[in-house]
DNA sequence: TACAATTAGTTTGTATACAAATTAATTTAA
DNA sequence: TTAAATTAATTTGTATACAAACTAATTGTA
């Protein structure tokens, strides 16, 4: 039926869109205990892996824009997460690290995955299954992107 | 290794909430035609299944908070799309109903979804895999809530 | 080498999102 | 039967998100 394409448990987005609206809500109260929202708990995971970056190299892996990283960095320097330099050798570059305190929040943050793998509680195999569909997903919607 | 559960590449939310980002922004332009956001489409979608409801049931179906659906239906209201008016029969309800005009939309947003599609570019398994997922997870973090 | 083009980040504007507090209407129960 | 509890929606406050416009620095080139 062709009407039946804008049928809302047709969609595939939907679900998607719902999931990670979800999943982001619940991890919140978790978060809150070390004073982090949950973008800013995927910057900090990338400079637990990364010590220094800037705003370019951020939004490239994250995938945000540098309209939204401008503020949300600016509050992780105001927490003492991070601190943000202009680069000497090239004054555009802003230079983004981690500080010690930023490094030791990691620790509190250990239970955190295990908590959220209890409350999606998907098996082994499901989850492997989901994060290659994740990943083909994204790559295919990059790639056709205009 | 102990350690590893934060990086990025272990997390199964992160490619979840990259994905419900990007397909987003790809639909963007193609809803700016009909001078829709993702939301207010989302939101149209339910309209044209059940022509009228209340801010309750469509937070109920659309996992959207009251908060958020008091301003979009207003403007969904000034688009001319729905209608807002208080209930007479128990006044703290309000009666949201599609419009002709909100009907009309439909025939523009058929299109749509067979560009999504071939945005997102699944084989029809794959497809149906991932979309049991989303709904099992949706259901396993409702379920593990509070 | 001066000026155009490019680049990195910020600002501005619009639109979600949701928690918490509030308001107004209705229902429950003492 | 009226005061307390509940309910539906709105308001307020904070934090994303991203496009478009803008600023400042650097690079490419005529």
């Amino acid at each position: 039926m062709e009407k039946d394409v804008l049928k809302l448990e047709n969609q595939i987005c939907f679900p998607i869109y719902l999931c990670s609206k979800e999943i982001i809500r619940r991890y919140t109260p978790w978060l809150k205990e070390l004073d982090l929202t949950y973008t800013q708990y995927i910057v900090m995971m990338y400079f637990w892996e990364k010590e220094k970056s800037n705003v370019k190299e951020i939004g490239n892996t994250l995938l945000l824009d540098s309209s939204t990283l401008t503020p949300l960095l600016r509050k992780l320097e105001s927490k003492g997460y991070i601190t943000r330099d202009r680069s000497k050798v090239d004054e555009r570059n802003l230079e983004v690290m981690i500080t010690d305190k930023g490094k030791k929040l990691k620790n509190k943050a250990l239970s955190i995955p295990e908590k959220m793998g209890k409350c999606i509680d998907l098996s082994k195999e499901e989850a492997t299954t989901l994060y290659k569909l994740m990943y083909k997903v994204l790559m295919n919607v990059e790639r056709n992107d205009g």
